[in-house]
DNA sequence: AACTATTTATAAGA
DNA sequence: TTCTTATAAATAGTT
Protein backbone atom coordinates (compact mmCIF):
# COMPACT_ATOMS: atom_id res chain seq x y z
CA UNK A 1 0.00 0.00 0.00
CA UNK A 2 1.95 2.77 -1.19
CA UNK A 3 3.68 3.96 -4.47
CA UNK A 4 4.47 0.47 -5.28
CA UNK A 5 3.61 -2.90 -4.48
CA UNK A 6 6.57 -4.63 -2.17
CA UNK A 7 7.30 -8.54 -1.97
CA UNK A 8 7.34 -9.80 1.29
CA UNK A 9 11.09 -10.00 1.93
CA UNK A 10 13.31 -8.77 4.17
CA UNK A 11 14.47 -5.12 3.05
CA UNK A 12 18.13 -5.32 2.59
CA UNK A 13 19.30 -1.48 2.47
CA UNK A 14 19.14 -0.34 5.75
CA UNK A 15 18.13 3.02 5.62
CA UNK A 16 14.56 2.22 3.75
CA UNK A 17 14.72 -1.10 6.29
CA UNK A 18 14.76 0.97 9.02
CA UNK A 19 12.22 3.85 7.77
CA UNK A 20 9.81 0.85 7.02
CA UNK A 21 10.43 -0.39 10.67
CA UNK A 22 9.42 2.53 12.50
CA UNK A 23 6.24 3.65 9.78
CA UNK A 24 4.95 -0.02 10.29
CA UNK A 25 5.68 -0.35 14.11
CA UNK A 26 3.32 2.56 14.34
CA UNK A 27 1.13 1.31 11.84
CA UNK A 28 0.49 -2.32 13.77
CA UNK A 29 0.62 -0.30 17.44
CA UNK A 30 -1.88 1.71 16.11
CA UNK A 31 -3.92 -1.25 15.00
CA UNK A 32 -3.65 -2.91 18.34
CA UNK A 33 -5.40 -0.36 19.95
CA UNK A 34 -8.16 -0.22 17.86
CA UNK A 35 -8.72 -4.05 17.78
CA UNK A 36 -8.67 -3.35 21.82
CA UNK A 37 -11.37 -0.24 21.83
CA UNK A 38 -13.70 -1.72 19.11
CA UNK A 39 -13.86 -5.64 19.87
CA UNK A 40 -13.46 -5.29 23.51
CA UNK A 41 -10.05 -7.44 23.18
CA UNK A 42 -7.44 -7.96 25.12
CA UNK A 43 -3.62 -7.58 23.12
CA UNK A 44 -0.08 -7.83 24.33
CA UNK A 45 2.48 -6.92 21.09
CA UNK A 46 6.17 -6.52 21.68
CA UNK A 47 8.06 -5.65 19.11
CA UNK A 48 11.75 -5.50 18.78
CA UNK A 49 13.66 -4.05 15.98
CA UNK A 50 16.56 -5.13 14.37
CA UNK A 51 18.83 -2.59 16.56
CA UNK A 52 17.59 -4.32 19.72
CA UNK A 53 14.68 -1.54 20.33
CA UNK A 54 11.84 -2.40 21.71
CA UNK A 55 8.45 -1.23 21.65
CA UNK A 56 5.20 -2.56 23.47
CA UNK A 57 1.58 -1.85 23.46
CA UNK A 58 -0.67 -3.93 26.60
CA UNK A 59 -4.25 -3.23 26.25
CA UNK A 60 -5.32 -1.86 30.14
CA UNK A 61 -7.27 -4.80 31.65
CA UNK A 62 -4.47 -6.90 30.42
CA UNK A 63 -2.19 -5.50 32.89
CA UNK A 64 -4.37 -5.34 36.07
CA UNK A 65 -7.35 -8.00 36.56
CA UNK A 66 -10.75 -6.15 37.08
CA UNK A 67 -13.24 -7.43 39.64
CA UNK A 68 -15.80 -8.23 37.75
CA UNK A 69 -13.67 -10.67 35.14
CA UNK A 70 -12.84 -12.69 38.12
CA UNK A 71 -15.06 -15.30 38.33
CA UNK A 72 -15.55 -16.26 35.18
CA UNK A 73 -12.03 -16.00 34.34
CA UNK A 74 -11.58 -18.81 37.13
CA UNK A 75 -14.74 -20.58 35.64
CA UNK A 76 -13.39 -20.55 32.39
CA UNK A 77 -9.60 -20.82 32.76
CA UNK A 78 -8.57 -22.08 36.31
CA UNK A 79 -10.76 -25.43 36.93
CA UNK A 80 -10.03 -27.11 34.00
CA UNK A 81 -6.33 -26.40 35.04
CA UNK A 82 -7.01 -27.64 38.95
CA UNK A 83 -8.67 -30.44 37.96
CA UNK A 84 -6.34 -31.49 35.96
CA UNK A 85 -3.89 -30.77 38.28
CA UNK A 86 -5.89 -32.81 40.62
CA UNK A 87 -6.02 -35.78 37.90
CA UNK A 88 -2.12 -35.71 38.35
CA UNK A 89 -0.86 -34.48 34.99
CA UNK A 90 2.99 -33.74 34.53
CA UNK A 91 4.55 -30.06 34.50
CA UNK A 92 4.39 -30.17 31.08
CA UNK A 93 0.88 -30.78 30.61
CA UNK A 94 0.58 -27.60 33.20
CA UNK A 95 2.64 -25.34 31.08
CA UNK A 96 0.81 -25.98 28.05
CA UNK A 97 -2.51 -25.25 29.53
CA UNK A 98 -1.29 -22.20 31.19
CA UNK A 99 0.46 -20.85 27.92
CA UNK A 100 -2.84 -20.32 26.95
CA UNK A 101 -3.54 -17.47 28.87
CA UNK A 102 -0.78 -14.96 29.94
CA UNK A 103 -2.87 -13.59 32.77
CA UNK A 104 -2.93 -17.17 34.52
CA UNK A 105 0.97 -17.38 33.48
CA UNK A 106 1.68 -14.22 35.58
CA UNK A 107 -1.52 -14.94 38.54
CA UNK A 108 0.80 -18.46 38.25
CA UNK A 109 4.83 -17.45 39.06
CA UNK A 110 3.40 -15.11 42.14
CA UNK A 111 1.54 -17.75 43.42
CA UNK A 112 4.61 -19.83 42.67
CA UNK A 113 6.47 -17.16 44.56
CA UNK A 114 3.80 -17.14 47.26
CA UNK A 115 4.22 -20.65 48.17
CA UNK A 116 8.48 -20.55 47.85
CA UNK A 117 7.93 -18.07 50.58
CA UNK A 118 6.13 -20.06 52.54
CA UNK A 119 8.31 -22.89 52.48
CA UNK A 120 10.85 -21.28 53.17
CA UNK A 121 9.33 -19.71 56.42
CA UNK A 122 8.37 -23.28 57.51
CA UNK A 123 11.70 -23.99 56.50
CA UNK A 124 13.08 -21.50 58.99
CA UNK A 125 10.74 -22.61 61.51
CA UNK A 126 8.66 -19.51 61.95
CA UNK A 127 5.76 -20.62 59.69
CA UNK A 128 2.38 -19.02 61.21
CA UNK A 129 -0.42 -20.84 59.48
CA UNK A 130 0.06 -22.78 56.68
CA UNK A 131 -3.25 -24.13 54.62
CA UNK A 132 -3.06 -27.72 53.37
CA UNK A 133 -6.61 -27.97 51.49
CA UNK A 134 -6.72 -27.93 48.24
CA UNK A 135 -9.67 -25.87 47.50
CA UNK A 136 -10.16 -23.25 45.35
CA UNK A 137 -11.07 -20.13 47.43
CA UNK A 138 -13.91 -18.40 45.46
CA UNK A 139 -14.63 -15.93 47.88
CA UNK A 140 -11.93 -13.71 47.24
CA UNK A 141 -10.73 -11.88 44.21
CA UNK A 142 -7.20 -12.58 42.96
CA UNK A 143 -5.41 -9.46 42.94
CA UNK A 144 -2.46 -9.74 45.30
CA UNK A 145 -0.86 -7.05 46.32
CA UNK A 146 2.68 -7.31 47.47
CA UNK A 147 2.32 -7.59 51.05
CA UNK A 148 -0.47 -10.04 51.64
CA UNK A 149 -0.91 -13.10 48.49
CA UNK A 150 -4.08 -15.62 49.16
CA UNK A 151 -3.11 -19.31 48.82
CA UNK A 152 -4.82 -20.69 45.58
CA UNK A 153 -4.63 -23.91 44.08
CA UNK A 154 -2.69 -26.25 45.31
CA UNK A 155 0.33 -27.35 42.87
CA UNK A 156 2.02 -30.29 42.36
CA UNK A 157 5.05 -29.19 40.92
CA UNK A 158 7.52 -31.39 38.95
CA UNK A 159 5.96 -34.74 39.84
CA UNK A 160 5.97 -36.15 36.25
CA UNK A 161 4.77 -39.97 37.18
CA UNK A 162 1.86 -38.99 39.08
CA UNK A 163 -0.73 -39.73 36.20
CA UNK A 164 -1.49 -43.41 37.01
CA UNK A 165 -1.89 -42.49 40.28
CA UNK A 166 -5.74 -42.01 40.58
CA UNK B 1 -11.13 1.24 5.17
CA UNK B 2 -14.60 -0.04 4.62
CA UNK B 3 -18.16 1.15 3.29
CA UNK B 4 -18.33 3.46 5.82
CA UNK B 5 -15.80 5.57 8.28
CA UNK B 6 -16.16 4.98 11.84
CA UNK B 7 -15.28 5.73 15.18
CA UNK B 8 -12.65 3.83 16.93
CA UNK B 9 -15.40 2.93 20.21
CA UNK B 10 -16.79 -0.16 21.51
CA UNK B 11 -18.67 -1.71 18.82
CA UNK B 12 -22.13 -2.54 20.60
CA UNK B 13 -23.94 -4.99 18.40
CA UNK B 14 -22.34 -8.35 19.28
CA UNK B 15 -22.73 -9.62 15.97
CA UNK B 16 -20.84 -6.86 14.42
CA UNK B 17 -18.21 -6.92 16.89
CA UNK B 18 -17.28 -10.73 16.66
CA UNK B 19 -16.94 -10.26 12.67
CA UNK B 20 -14.90 -7.01 12.82
CA UNK B 21 -12.95 -8.80 15.88
CA UNK B 22 -11.95 -11.93 13.29
CA UNK B 23 -11.45 -9.46 10.18
CA UNK B 24 -9.00 -7.37 12.30
CA UNK B 25 -7.52 -9.88 13.94
CA UNK B 26 -6.03 -11.75 10.79
CA UNK B 27 -5.07 -8.40 9.76
CA UNK B 28 -2.83 -7.89 12.82
CA UNK B 29 -1.50 -10.89 13.13
CA UNK B 30 -0.56 -10.64 9.19
CA UNK B 31 0.73 -7.16 9.51
CA UNK B 32 3.13 -8.77 12.55
CA UNK B 33 4.18 -11.09 10.23
CA UNK B 34 5.15 -8.42 7.35
CA UNK B 35 7.20 -6.06 9.68
CA UNK B 36 9.08 -9.70 11.23
CA UNK B 37 10.24 -10.41 7.64
CA UNK B 38 10.66 -7.25 5.70
CA UNK B 39 12.24 -5.46 8.48
CA UNK B 40 14.00 -8.64 10.65
CA UNK B 41 12.11 -7.75 13.58
CA UNK B 42 10.79 -9.79 15.84
CA UNK B 43 6.81 -9.20 17.76
CA UNK B 44 5.57 -10.81 19.75
CA UNK B 45 1.57 -10.67 19.71
CA UNK B 46 -0.97 -12.12 21.61
CA UNK B 47 -4.91 -11.11 21.24
CA UNK B 48 -8.17 -12.35 23.79
CA UNK B 49 -11.36 -11.77 21.92
CA UNK B 50 -14.21 -10.61 24.39
CA UNK B 51 -15.36 -14.61 24.47
CA UNK B 52 -11.53 -15.62 25.90
CA UNK B 53 -10.47 -16.94 23.07
CA UNK B 54 -6.66 -16.60 22.11
CA UNK B 55 -4.44 -15.26 18.75
CA UNK B 56 -1.46 -15.19 18.99
CA UNK B 57 1.65 -14.61 16.58
CA UNK B 58 5.78 -14.87 17.57
CA UNK B 59 7.78 -14.29 15.48
CA UNK B 60 10.33 -17.25 14.89
CA UNK B 61 13.16 -16.78 17.11
CA UNK B 62 10.97 -15.28 19.80
CA UNK B 63 9.42 -18.83 20.23
CA UNK B 64 12.22 -21.03 21.12
CA UNK B 65 15.75 -19.18 21.76
CA UNK B 66 18.00 -20.00 19.50
CA UNK B 67 21.40 -20.49 20.49
CA UNK B 68 23.62 -17.44 19.74
CA UNK B 69 20.32 -15.05 21.08
CA UNK B 70 21.02 -16.33 24.39
CA UNK B 71 23.79 -14.14 25.68
CA UNK B 72 22.74 -11.01 24.12
CA UNK B 73 19.13 -11.63 25.42
CA UNK B 74 21.00 -12.41 28.59
CA UNK B 75 22.81 -9.36 28.89
CA UNK B 76 19.88 -7.52 27.98
CA UNK B 77 17.14 -8.47 29.49
CA UNK B 78 18.50 -10.82 32.46
CA UNK B 79 21.07 -9.10 34.07
CA UNK B 80 18.84 -6.08 35.00
CA UNK B 81 16.52 -8.42 36.79
CA UNK B 82 19.29 -10.18 38.70
CA UNK B 83 20.89 -6.87 39.48
CA UNK B 84 17.31 -5.44 40.61
CA UNK B 85 16.61 -9.15 43.19
CA UNK B 86 19.97 -8.67 44.85
CA UNK B 87 19.36 -5.62 45.08
CA UNK B 88 15.88 -6.30 47.23
CA UNK B 89 12.80 -5.17 44.98
CA UNK B 90 9.89 -6.48 45.93
CA UNK B 91 8.18 -8.75 44.07
CA UNK B 92 5.76 -5.90 42.17
CA UNK B 93 8.75 -4.76 40.93
CA UNK B 94 9.63 -7.80 39.72
CA UNK B 95 7.01 -8.50 38.08
CA UNK B 96 6.86 -5.54 36.32
CA UNK B 97 10.04 -6.17 34.82
CA UNK B 98 9.34 -9.72 33.43
CA UNK B 99 6.04 -8.45 32.07
CA UNK B 100 8.41 -7.05 29.20
CA UNK B 101 8.82 -10.31 28.16
CA UNK B 102 6.76 -13.12 27.90
CA UNK B 103 9.19 -15.78 27.36
CA UNK B 104 10.69 -14.95 30.77
CA UNK B 105 7.92 -14.82 32.48
CA UNK B 106 7.61 -18.60 31.16
CA UNK B 107 11.04 -19.62 32.32
CA UNK B 108 10.61 -17.35 35.24
CA UNK B 109 7.63 -20.03 36.05
CA UNK B 110 9.28 -23.07 35.65
CA UNK B 111 11.93 -22.48 37.26
CA UNK B 112 9.92 -21.25 40.37
CA UNK B 113 8.54 -24.68 40.08
CA UNK B 114 11.61 -26.00 39.99
CA UNK B 115 12.70 -24.37 43.08
CA UNK B 116 9.90 -25.32 44.66
CA UNK B 117 10.37 -29.24 43.83
CA UNK B 118 14.37 -28.62 45.21
CA UNK B 119 12.65 -27.35 48.48
CA UNK B 120 10.42 -29.89 48.84
CA UNK B 121 12.99 -32.45 48.16
CA UNK B 122 15.22 -31.12 51.18
CA UNK B 123 12.47 -30.89 53.58
CA UNK B 124 11.74 -34.25 52.85
CA UNK B 125 15.62 -35.19 54.12
CA UNK B 126 16.30 -36.75 50.15
CA UNK B 127 17.87 -33.59 48.30
CA UNK B 128 20.38 -34.87 46.18
CA UNK B 129 22.82 -31.57 45.43
CA UNK B 130 21.34 -28.17 45.48
CA UNK B 131 23.25 -25.52 43.99
CA UNK B 132 23.78 -21.93 46.57
CA UNK B 133 25.25 -20.11 43.89
CA UNK B 134 23.77 -16.98 42.51
CA UNK B 135 25.38 -16.92 38.96
CA UNK B 136 23.31 -17.43 36.02
CA UNK B 137 24.57 -20.73 33.84
CA UNK B 138 25.92 -19.48 30.86
CA UNK B 139 26.89 -22.70 29.58
CA UNK B 140 23.92 -23.89 28.55
CA UNK B 141 20.62 -22.77 26.39
CA UNK B 142 17.34 -22.70 28.66
CA UNK B 143 15.29 -24.86 27.65
CA UNK B 144 13.35 -26.75 30.51
CA UNK B 145 12.90 -30.66 29.58
CA UNK B 146 10.39 -31.82 32.40
CA UNK B 147 12.85 -34.16 33.96
CA UNK B 148 15.47 -31.81 34.41
CA UNK B 149 15.43 -28.11 34.60
CA UNK B 150 18.40 -26.70 35.33
CA UNK B 151 18.71 -23.75 38.38
CA UNK B 152 19.14 -20.45 37.20
CA UNK B 153 18.65 -16.97 38.96
CA UNK B 154 18.93 -17.32 42.71
CA UNK B 155 15.46 -15.72 43.68
CA UNK B 156 14.67 -14.08 46.95
CA UNK B 157 10.47 -14.04 46.71
CA UNK B 158 8.64 -12.08 48.52
CA UNK B 159 10.56 -9.92 51.00
CA UNK B 160 9.37 -6.55 50.03
CA UNK B 161 11.47 -5.03 52.99
CA UNK B 162 15.02 -5.15 51.39
CA UNK B 163 14.99 -2.01 49.88
CA UNK B 164 18.00 -0.79 52.38
CA UNK B 165 19.66 -3.76 52.73
CA UNK B 166 22.92 -3.10 50.62
C1' DA C 1 -18.40 -16.61 3.52
C1' DA C 2 -17.94 -13.46 -0.56
C1' DC C 3 -18.22 -8.99 -2.45
C1' DT C 4 -16.96 -4.04 -3.28
C1' DA C 5 -17.03 0.84 -2.15
C1' DT C 6 -14.27 3.36 0.77
C1' DT C 7 -11.06 4.33 4.05
C1' DT C 8 -6.55 3.67 5.71
C1' DA C 9 -1.71 2.47 5.46
C1' DT C 10 2.33 3.18 3.36
C1' DA C 11 6.25 3.10 -0.63
C1' DA C 12 8.45 6.13 -3.04
C1' DG C 13 9.39 10.71 -3.99
C1' DA C 14 10.22 15.61 -2.62
C1' DT D 1 14.29 13.33 8.35
C1' DT D 2 9.66 14.92 7.90
C1' DC D 3 6.02 15.86 4.58
C1' DT D 4 3.48 14.57 0.47
C1' DT D 5 0.80 11.74 -2.53
C1' DA D 6 -0.16 7.95 -5.59
C1' DT D 7 -1.23 3.46 -4.91
C1' DA D 8 -1.82 -0.94 -2.49
C1' DA D 9 -4.10 -3.08 1.21
C1' DA D 10 -7.55 -3.49 4.77
C1' DT D 11 -12.02 -3.55 5.95
C1' DA D 12 -17.29 -1.80 6.93
C1' DG D 13 -21.34 -2.57 5.27
C1' DT D 14 -23.76 -5.41 2.12
C1' DT D 15 -25.32 -9.79 -0.20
Amino acid sequence: MGRGKIEIKRIENSTNRQVTYSKRRNGIMKKAKEITVLCDAEVSLVVFSSTGKMSEYCSPSTTHLKGEDITSLHHRELMPIEEALQNGLASMDYFIMLKKNERLLEEENKRLMYILHQQQLEMDGNVREMENGSAYNHDKGREYPSSHIPFGLTLQPMRPNLHDDK
